[in-house]
DNA sequence: ATGGGTGCAAATCCTTTGCATCTGC
DNA sequence: GCAGATGCAAAGGATTTGCACCCAT
């Protein structure tokens, strides 16, 4: 279903899914730049939105420094520290029962298609921090 | 607790609290100059932010179009239209066992303050216009 | 007079767009 | 030679910041 990617593509590609972290578009066009140097910001943005358009990555809305994008295709949630922003993978899903769903979905009037459960708080690193204050 | 809030806070907050949808910072400042048409858009980003920091309203990121506010202080979800960017209150709380979000805030190292189910979809809007077309 | 609150304008940050060039076919 | 892809620079939109002014204490 996917043919090979063109090169810049992939480039991209890669480097998201390579990232531990879900990066921003410019931390994606910095480590982009190591292995196509001449590379330009607005190509890295036109094919963050390309892939994420064919699915093949997911874009997350993060307030204040810009969107992140994420290479896992399945749906999952996310934490998001509330002192330093940072967003972090939940390894397991948070089980929500099908019924509350649709249920939420029909008291709103959407037609379901996602969802995503976020958690607030301060994550491990910046509890650290505060500990040593 | 709360000492009366100065005029420009109030007027904010009272726009914020009789909007029916979520508005955005400029649509606050353009509601918020009816009563009060002397005041700067400066303003009201820092008052907004402000009254999110006593908890008297929250932010909610939305990709875009910048952040939109809202007056509800206690948790409740959202539905967020993946055709027009709208965001609505789901008015029931979608139901999470206390038992799964501590697990996953362990799984994650987050300290959990609070959560937030977000459903994607298409609005009720947004199905007629396409049904339409 | 003093400090906080404010308006205005400039600055910043993230992102998109226009356009000329380049590439593969 | 053409269509699509790309780099660069400029434009755009949201938000923040610098700064002088004003008001109440």
């Amino acid at each position: 279903m996917q043919k090979t990617m063109k090169p810049n593509a992939q480039a991209i590609f890669d480097v998201v899914s390579a990232a531990t972290n879900h990066p921003t578009a410019l931390e994606v066009y910095e480590r982009v730049r190591r292995e196509r140097p001449g590379i330009g910001l607005a190509t890295v943005y036109r094919l963050l939105h390309q892939l994420t358009e064919q699915g093949l990555l997911c874009e997350l809305e993060q307030g204040g420094e810009g969107s992140r994008f994420d290479a896992r295709t399945h749906r999952h949630d996310h934490a998001v520290c509330t002192s330093c922003g940072a967003l972090l993978d939940i390894p397991q899903d948070v089980v929500i029962s099908r019924e509350a769903l649709q249920e939420a979905a029909r008291s709103s009037g959407i037609k379901l298609g996602s969802y995503e459960v976020r958690l607030y708080g301060q994550c491990a690193t910046c509890q650290e921090r505060s500990n040593n204050v």
